[in-house]
DNA sequence: CTGAAAGCGCTAACAT
DNA sequence: ATGTTAGCGCTTTCAG
């Protein structure tokens, strides 16, 4: 078995006297962990070799030091400490991932895809949530920061930048959704002014005559300022009028002066509601159906986002799907590369999303 | 990236001596990181006693040296590496959380909890998922014994549970939603039986004739056969005939059986369909939609898990609710507990789900 | 081809 | 009250 010698770790296996079942976990020996010495040792050589083994240097080893080394590491399950590993190589091989909250689909599925790739490369994900609170945030980054994460890839509103700023001297730092353009990281965004004028566009060629804007607070968040920007260029363009509504996701009262809108469009003719994210919509489309509004005629329902139940609504749902997916590849590819110093001309990587049109927004028929 | 030979790492020890602005790193002088070594010089004590502070055994130090040491990392900005403090003490700090699909709610939802719940205590989640692959999960736990996590946290098929029996002598191993009973470890789960019970009895009690039950191949899983042990129950409890369809997610010919069957059981008088999970009706609810019979009469539709959807969906679904959050606070409890050993008549928590009664099963009007 | 030795940053006896 | 010393498990010169 393992040949640990080291002085016996437990001297009591006593442990277990009273238990009837006498199931005691194969003699409780608290297994103490097979590590580079105890190879070399099993296999006669030194560590020095062991070393050179778990490092692919085989040439300069004899065919039957190899072997023996292989045996004995089979035999033992051994496996190198990784910590040791970091802590001489200053390289831990994790990935601090930090986002706004993990129950947004947009950040799993990112996260998802991030981790799936990465995993081939032996790097594991480390994963936090900010909930959009600085002070929270900062204490993720502090975490990140004391368990020496290789890399770390970010979702931020930027409220810690200037210390993130500081993080791409060390190491790479990719904001993903949200982009900053700060120096020496890299961002990984959709297009979500292009986006969010497309499907401007498409409801006002459906015939929309009002289209009702409804977004949260932009606070300088990248994606919001985007969405709205693409939805007033499409207005200006089709001379739609500009209808804006701000609420707040959690405070139901915010929502009415939407409610109220719509109800007094409809006297217009058919109007539609765009809401800048799924997370906004889930909590209004409960409330627009109350209206008793048939929709899609005359009322169209389209959102930025593809949330999961797009398709259980009643119309299925317009929707932009933003390419969470292939986000994630990107960023693992960006991390990948990151040896060498990112091109200046490659620090932004914008992934298109894709426009999805449904019945939610079928006023015209194709005829 | 990054490789500073330390030589001299302080060199300028006295470097911010009055301040002033001087926001060195402008200078990109790849700052290399501070050590305990660095602060011990430049409070001119040894690292010792800096380790004496860092653990907060101020009682053996003068208020001075305190103070010193104090200003000394405030400056400097040190922060004691985790990765070597891991190495000697043998704990990472890190727990490793291994779900099936970050893409199920249940897990995202536990998994924040628990994040939450162990953040105070300066533990950061490392994640993962298995895909329900054996081999997925298995590279998933070899990299979480690599990388040294301090205990594990795992929602499985239990294709690698001998493997995790031997984890559980070694760290603290806790199976959530799906218990197994492993000696040595700790189930985290809820009542699957009872509330699924629960949920058929409400719809006999509803005036449904039919109840038909649908599920995935239960391939030995806990929740699966439990919620279908509850459903029969419940059917002989009532004399409901027990009715149960296998579909599987993303084999849309799997469903039709299914639809079948509600057709042909609407001549019979109300009936209901009953899922096991709330990805299932993700698939199902389109196609029930599809068959234009209205809903709750004469077809109710209930499920297993609370789905986000769950007050999209005109009418409101009928759900359970599992209780996700209670179970992440529940194991990180047993995750802070884990020091003496969990006493044998706690290795099981079970946290009763939430039956949620809304119009997708209302046949009876309240009268 | 192989090994001895010097650390990586930190903690904990064991002095003093 | 503070310092010396010996590692934790691994990688990497530098010498054979």
């Amino acid at each position: 078995m393992v040949d640990h010698d080291r002085i016996r770790t437990d001297e009591a296996p006593s442990g277990n006297p009273g238990g009837g079942k006498e199931t005691v976990n194969q003699v409780t020996e608290r297994r103490t962990k097979v590590t580079i010495q105890d190879v070399a040792r099993a296999a006669g050589v030194s560590i020095t070799t062991v070393s050179r083994y778990l490092n692919g240097r085989f040439s300069s080893m004899s065919a039957e030091t190899r072997d023996r080394i292989a045996r004995v590491i089979a035999e033992t399950g051994y496996q190198p400490s990784r910590v040791a590993q970091a802590l001489k190589a200053n390289r831990t091989g994790i990935i601090g991932a930090i986002v706004v909250n993990l129950g947004y689909p947009l950040c799993v599925s990112v996260i998802r895809a991030l981790s799936e790739a990465v995993e081939p490369y032996g790097l594991q994900l480390m994963v936090a949530e900010s909930r959009g609170d600085a002070e929270r945030e900062r204490r993720a980054l502090d975490a990140m920061r004391r368990q020496a994460v290789d890399a770390l890839v970010v979702q931020t509103d930027g409220m810690n930048n200037a210390l993130l700023a500081e993080w791409t001297k060390e190491k790479p730092v990719i904001w993903f959704d949200r982009g900053f353009g700060i120096a020496g990281g890299m961002d990984v965004v959709t297009n979500n002014l292009e986006a969010s004028r497309e499907l401007t566009l498409h409801l006002a060629q459906q015939g929309y005559r009002h289209v009702v804007y409804v977004s949260e607070p932009l606070r300088g968040i990248e994606t919001r300022m985007d969405r709205l920007a693409g939805y007033e260029q499409a207005c200006r363009s089709t001379g739609l009028r500009s209808e804006i509504h701000w609420v707040h996701r959690g405070q139901p009262a915010t929502y009415e002066p939407v409610l109220e809108r719509v109800r007094s469009a409809m006297s217009d003719g058919p109007a539609a509601v765009y809401t800048a994210n799924g997370l906004i919509l889930q909590e209004l489309y409960p409330r627009l159906r109350r209206l008793d509004i048939t929709v899609p005629d005359p009322l169209g329902i389209a959102t930025f986002d593809q949330p999961d139940w797009a398709d259980i609504a009643t119309p299925a749902l317009t929707c932009v799907r933003q390419p969470t997916e292939a986000m994630g590849q990107a960023i693992a590819r960006a991390l990948m590369d990151a040896d060498e110093a990112w091109p200046e001309n490659a620090r932004r990587i914008v992934i298109p999303s894709e426009l999805r049109v449904s019945a939610s927004t079928s006023l015209r028929n194709p005829d």
